[in-house]
DNA sequence: ACCTGAACACCGTTCAAGT
DNA sequence: ACCTGAACACCGTTCAAGT
């Protein structure tokens, strides 16, 4: 009821979480447009300066905010692959329905994700980190379906792979497909099946 | 050597013209952040409220940017297309050479056409024409690889080689995939072949 | 018809200070 | 150590006016 904000929460040094919390929320709930450090702040009830204590600029609070979601994503796909256990193929189409359920659950942080590089000039290597994870993933997974294929050829496999999700995505998300949700799935395969069909026939020499 | 304004030179209608001009020229000289209404006004020597005679507010200027951008990019495929003439998948490897071409020419102006949808609730009918005609156009090279397939299946290619291009895009703009210009058409081909292959053999019903 | 000037409500960021 | 207040240089947009 009180209309105070609750300062003395914020005293123990999870700030930076909930402002954190506070970004994506407003992310989620508003969208990019609407994500300000003062509306941030705001939020959970503290000046906006007090922002500055806890991250460089802007800047680093959306590489930070990226960065966790990358690695949410990629436990994801973990916790589904270990889950299931079938044909290479069927385990990249895994892979791509999870990338695609995380990417349309919260339109905004993944356009945040994946939009325009944050980590110009290796500014934020944890980031890096995490999409150099997510790479690994994906090519540990479509190796499996031509095994002993070389760097190169994998490599460009695995991009390839990759971008399509990323392109299917954002069609997605831009509601130049529109599915309903329940639809989501079935339909990713529909559309990425083929491209892990001509890969896989690719790398294995065809 | 005179440093006022030439205010004169914008009294016959082209003022819309060259605001559009220094919008396009401050987006590929110094990206998407520098670009404000402001900006744009002080490079024709204008108030920057000259700009709303021509234009609703800024997302309108984007929007017209954004839809010359894909007429642009659609003619330059059509003339390419219209040069040369092979097998089908050949000419479907012939648009993606050309839009990977378009996107890295100038990698702000794509993400513009390709980043958060300016159409929203139908607001720029003339920018959805455009992409609308670029469907068009890979569907229709797409069905002469595989004659007589059904409208969904075809729509459904045409989709996925379209996110494929576009994912292709964002990584080479974002610097994921590093390629010399004089290699890009071949590495295009590399990374995308492999999709239309997948595609044409699945429309042709394998 | 087309452009300008002054003002408003916002930003991110910096400086100097409070506890 | 952590947060605040006041200020600065920017935005996009609106209102009322100039020619």
């Amino acid at each position: 009821m009180s209309d105070t904000p609750r300062r003395s929460a914020y005293h123990h040094g999870d700030l930076r979480e909930a402002l954190l919390d506070a970004a994506g929320a407003i992310l989620r709930e508003q969208g990019p447009a609407a994500l300000t450090l003062r509306e941030a702040a705001r939020r959970v009830g503290v000046t906006h300066r007090a922002l500055y204590r806890h991250f460089r600029d802007k800047e680093e609070l959306l590489a930070v905010m990226a960065a966790k979601g990358y690695a949410e994503l990629l436990e994801q796909a973990r916790m589904e692959l270990a889950a299931e256990d079938r044909r290479p193929e069927d385990r990249l189409l895994t892979i791509a329905r999870v990338y695609l359920r995380y990417a349309v659950a919260d339109p905004a942080r993944y356009a945040l994700m994946s939009g325009a590089r944050l980590n110009v000039d290796g500014r934020f290597p944890e980031l890096e980190a995490q999409v150099t994870a997510g790479i690994g993933l994906l090519n540990a997974e479509l190796e499996a379906t031509a095994p002993g294929v070389t760097g190169t050829a994998l490599r460009d496999a695995g991009l390839t792979l990759w971008a399509a999700m990323h392109g299917v995505a954002d069609q997605l998300n831009q509601g130049r497909i529109r599915v309903k949700p329940e639809r989501l799935d079935g339909y990713s395969r529909v559309l990425l099946a083929p491209v892990v069909r001509g890969l896989a026939e690719t790398l294995r020499g065809g």
